[in-house]
DNA sequence: TTAAAAAATTAATCTAGATTAAGAAATGTT
DNA sequence: AACATTTCTTAATCTAGATTAATTTTTTAA
């Protein structure tokens, strides 16, 4: 169960035998139904994801009480609240299944100690927030520049596979346009 | 000199203080005029910096030949085109001195041979990466629901002191919009 | 297998912010 | 002090995308 996991860590770094094993024994798995919550607005985050299996999505609600998608995770993503989770903070987000997904999760607490002790699993986490930020500013740089048609054919060309699997409300969400819009953009490419 | 980066990652983490010394003996000093540029486009990003002093933005000039503000980087901020820096790909980005300034650099050779060593700064750079992205994150939501005004509002808020240090046309173009609008703004505000 | 709920489309109208173009301040340079 | 350059402002016009509201299609569930 564990061994996927195992796998995405050898990817990026080469840790000790007995730390890798010591961190895979206190992921705890969990399966989580379409629709259901992982994590509420107002909740302190209390866990860190990796994503076996589904996909989830978290938004929040705007003060016109509009859901905007922020983000997307799917199979062998890292997935929490950092702010939230790293802060103890109340969330303002929620982080929604949006398939039947499995998952498996740590606490903050036994995370801590982990990197208190291990050299390469900081490395992993550390490589995996890296690349991470280069996706976010990647992100922060399209929403500058492309206009809406262009935002969707850019994701649709980036993750071509993903399209099909969520709502297109959502899409249309975390592209940041209505999903009127996005329709209209849909019928222009078909004609 | 390297006192003040010292006393940054301190503020984190507590390495070995032979950890601390050799990672602080290899960064550079150097000091960097305004308007000088330490990336400029399709070059490779050869160095993480980190800002003693002064003020740096980084951007890019879109198809109509627009500079977009991407980010500011100021005092005891980390600074780099990771995308270039990590993935040693040709930068799409400028990085610009908007002040004189001074920094530390580091190589990425360098910096890879310490974080396959210390544990400690290990995390010291994965703790500023998580910070970098609940910042991020944050800055994605503002995007999504904020209008124009009160991104600005927003921003001055979060940043009273810093919105003076910059051309408005500059702040404009990070928040997402013409310095005629921003001018627009603050035009409104003052009645 | 049909009702009900959820998701997607269409079309008309509306608005935040872009664009263009000009002039006014401010800043830098000799 | 005077010129050039850079930055900021104003105002008129224009447009991408929002809003509203009705209709259709798809999915879910009894």
């Amino acid at each position: 169960m564990t061994e996927q996991l195992k796998d995405h860590i050898l990817k990026f770094v080469t840790p000790p035998e007995s730390e890798l094993q010591s961190f895979l024994n206190v992921m705890e798995f969990e399966n989580i139904e379409n629709k259901q919550y992982i994590l509420k607005e107002r909740q302190y985050c209390k866990f860190q994801y990796f994503i076996l299996k589904g996909c989830f999505r978290s938004f929040f609600i705007n003060k016109k009480g509009v859901e905007k998608v922020v983000n997307f995770g799917i199979e062998d993503w890292w997935l929490t609240n950092f702010d939230s989770f790293i802060n103890q903070t109340p969330s303002e987000l929620n982080i929604q299944a949006a398939e039947d997904s499995q998952v498996l999760k740590i606490s903050k607490q036994k995370l801590d100690d982990i990197l208190k002790e291990s050299l390469e699993l900081n490395r992993y986490f550390r490589i995996i927030l890296e690349k991470v930020r280069i996706a976010d500013q990647r992100r922060i740089q399209f929403m500058y520049t492309l206009s809406g048609e262009e935002l969707y054919t850019v994701f649709c060309e980036y993750n071509p596979d993903f399209v099909q699997r969520v709502p297109q409300y959502m899409l249309a969400s975390y592209l940041g346009f209505t999903p009127e819009f996005l329709s209209k953009i849909r019928r222009k490419r078909k004609l």
